[in-house]
DNA sequence: TTGAAAGCGCTACCAC
DNA sequence: GTGGTAGCGCTTTCAA
C-alpha cells in the first residue's frame, strides 16, 4: 500500500473507509505545491511537461479522485444541472432526460428528481437543489408553486422550463403549445367529417399540459360552432386499459363517431381494446391519439396522432443552459419547437 | 431589500448574481452564534423554542438556503447517490429508477448517469460519481470494467448492483438470474410440446443480461437434448420493428414452431407482425416474451412473458443502501428476487 | 511557470 | 443550551 493514502487523515474513523488522497498529498509525492496539482488536472497547458508527468504518475500511484465538493465551495461555483420530471417511469419524460443527458455529456453531472407530478414535489425538488447550489435548473414543466418561481429566480441561475409553452416563463423554456396542438388534432377531425367528437384526457388537475389540450379541444369546436357536450370529454387515469375502458364508454354512451384521446398511451388502449372488440376503426370510430412513439406505428391499423419533438426539447433546453452558462448567451428566451400531425390509418 | 443580504459577499461579481445568505448572516439576524442556527437546522429539539423562533424568523427574512456543499466539505459526507443506468429511455430501467427514487425519497439527492451501454461509460460515470463524493452507488449492471471494479471498491462506500446476479459482486447485489428465466421460459416451451425454438436477444456484446439469457436458453435445449441450431438464435437491435423482422426471419426462413424473444420490446413487435400478417399465435407459430408490461397484456392474444420485478429491484437497491448508511447493516448482501413466467395467450 | 496565504460556508470538538 | 476555534480540500489572488 503506498504511504501517502495511508499516512493521513488526522482523525480515520474506526471503520475501514479508505477514502481517497487529497491534492495535497499528489503534491508531496510529485514534489511540487498543491497549486501546481490543481493547475495540472485543470489547465494542463499551464505547466511544464515535465512537472505535468510527475504529477500524474503521483496522481496514479496514489489513486487520487479530485474532489468536487472542496473544488465548488471554493471556487464557488458547481457543474451540477439540476433537472425536475413529474415522473421518471414515464417513457415520454424520459425521452426529454435522454436529451438533456446527452448535452450535457461528461462535464455536467445531472441530479434529477421526480415530483410525483405535484407542484409541492416539485417545489421540494427545487429546494433540494438550490442547496446542492446547482448551477443550472431545469424544470419539466411550466406551472409551479409560487415559491418555486421564487427560488429560482432569486438563486440567480439560469432555468429553463419544458413542455406547455407560456408566456412568462421564469427565465427560458423550450417546448410547444399543447393548445394549438390539440385544437389544430380536433380540427383535423373536423375536416375528415366527424362531428360527434369525444376527448379524453388525464386527469386535469395540476397538470397544465392535459388542461391545456382540453382548452384546445374547445377552442376548435367552437370554431366551428360545433357544441361541446360535457358526457364527450373524460379526465381518466393513464394507462392503456384506461384508455380502452374511456373508449367503451364513449362510443357505447353518449355515441361518439371519433375520438381523440390525449396524454400517455391511452389512445394506443384505446385501439388495442376496438382490435378486442372487432370494432372497425375507423368506422365504427375513428381514434386519434397524442405522443406519436414507435408502437403508434405497430398497432393496426397504425395511429393518427400528434408528435412532439420530446428528446429535441431536451437536447435545446440543456443547450440553452450550456450557452447561459458559458457565456455563449445572455437573457432569456423561449424556443416553439411545435408539433406534428402524424396522419395514418386510425381516422 | 434586507441588508443581511445585501452588506456582504467580499468580492461581488459584476453579474446580478443574488447569491443567496449564509449561515452567519442568518446568525446575526437572530442575535445568535453561527453554531446555533446549524444545530437549529439539523437538530432542532437541541436548541430553545425561543432560539428557534427567532432563528425561523431569521431564515425566512434572509431567505436562507443552507448550503450543502460547504456542509459536505465539512462534515466529510455527502447525501448523494449515484445511479448509473444503461440507458435513460428505456422504460425498463426507468421501472428500477424509481424504486430507487422512492426509497430514497426527500433525505437523499439522486445522480443519475447513463452508460450509453457501455462499459467505458459506466467508468466514466463512476468516476464523476466518486469526484462528486457520492456516499453510496446503484449500478444497473454487473458487468464493469477492472478500474470501475476497482475504483468502488477503493471508495469506501456502499453500492449496489442491479440486474443479472453474479456470484461475486463488488459489495451488495438485487436481481435475478437472466440465465435461469430463460431456461425455464425454454423449458416451458418444451414442456408445450415445441422443439423447434427460435431465440432472439439484443446484441450480446457487453450486454451481460443477453448473454446470460442465451446461456439459459442453451442450457434448456441441452437438458432436453435438443440440438441447438445457430440459424435458430437471432443477435437483434432494440425496437418494435426489430422484434417484427426476427419474427419472419425467423419463421420463413429456417422454420420454427415458437420463438421465445428476450429484451426490450422485441416480443412485442413480434405479435404485432403476426397481427399484421394474419399469423394465428400460437398456431403458425407461437410466441414468448420477457419483461412484462401492461402492453403484454392488452395485444391480441395477450403475451406469455417473463416478468422481472424491476420496480422492487429500485426499491430493495435503495433500502441495502440506506440500511448500510444509516448503519442498520453491514457487510456484503445479495438478493434474488426471482422471476415469473406469465402464462397467456400466446404459447 | 510556480508557490504561499487566505479563504469558500459549514461542522466537529471542546469549553462554558 | 450555547459559542469559539480549527479545520474540511480545494481555488483565488498575489507575489516571486
Amino acid at each position: 500500500m503506498d504511504k501517502a493514502a495511508s499516512s493521513r487523515r488526522r482523525n480515520a474513523p474506526a471503520k475501514a473507509n479508505q477514502s481517497s488522497a487529497r491534492m495535497s498529498d499528489v503534491a508531496k509525492i510529485a514534489g511540487v505545491s498543491a497549486m501546481t496539482v490543481s493547475r495540472a488536472i485543470h489547465d494542463p497547458k499551464s505547466v511544464t511537461l515535465e512537472t505535468m508527468n510527475k504529477i500524474q504518475q503521483a496522481i496514479a500511484a496514489s489513486g487520487y479522485v479530485p474532489n468536487r465538493i472542496a473544488r465548488s465551495l471554493a471556487s464557488q461555483h458547481t457543474n451540477i444541472v439540476g433537472l425536475v420530471v413529474p415522473s421518471l417511469r414515464n417513457s415520454l419524460f424520459a425521452e426529454t432526460i435522454q436529451g438533456v443527458a446527452d448535452i450535457l455529456g461528461s462535464s455536467f453531472d445531472l441530479l434529477i428528481a421526480d415530483s410525483g407530478y405535484s407542484l409541492k414535489g416539485e417545489e421540494a425538488a427545487v429546494l433540494a437543489f438550490l442547496s446542492q447550489r446547482v448551477c443550472g435548473i431545469v424544470m419539466h414543466n411550466t406551472k409551479h408553486t409560487q415559491r418555486s418561481r421564487r427560488m429560482v429566480q432569486n438563486a440567480g441561475i439560469p432555468s429553463v422550463e419544458t413542455g406547455n409553452l407560456l408566456p412568462q416563463p421564469i427565465d427560458m423554456s423550450v417546448g410547444f403549445s399543447n393548445h394549438d396542438a390539440a385544437c389544430a388534432m380536433t380540427e383535423y377531425l373536423i375536416g375528415k367529417g366527424y362531428r360527434r367528437i369525444g376527448f379524453v384526457s388525464l386527469i386535469l388537475r395540476d397538470n397544465d399540459r392535459a388542461s391545456e389540450r382540453r382548452r384546445g379541444y374547445l377552442t376548435a369546436l367552437s370554431r366551428h360552432r360545433i357544441k361541446a357536450v360535457d358526457a364527450r370529454m373524460l379526465e381518466v387515469p393513464p394507462g392503456l386499459r384506461s384508455g380502452g375502458m374511456a373508449l367503451v364508454q364513449l362510443v357505447e354512451g353518449p355515441g361518439v363517431d371519433a375520438v381523440f384521446l390525449t396524454g400517455d398511451v391511452l389512445a394506443t388502449g384505446a385501439l388495442l381494446e376496438a382490435n378486442r372488440r372487432g370494432w372497425a376503426v375507423p368506422g365504427r370510430v375513428a381514434i386519434a391519439g397524442s405522443d406519436d412513439s414507435e408502437l403508434q406505428e405497430c398497432v393496426n391499423p397504425p395511429l393518427t396522432t400528434l408528435r412532439f419533438p420530446r428528446y429535441e426539447i431536451g437536447r435545446r433546453a440543456a443547450g440553452m443552459l450550456l450557452d447561459r452558462l458559458q457565456g455563449r448567451s445572455q437573457g432569456a428566451a423561449s424556443l416553439d419547437l411545435g408539433y406534428e400531425i402524424i396522419e395514418r390509418g386510425s381516422v
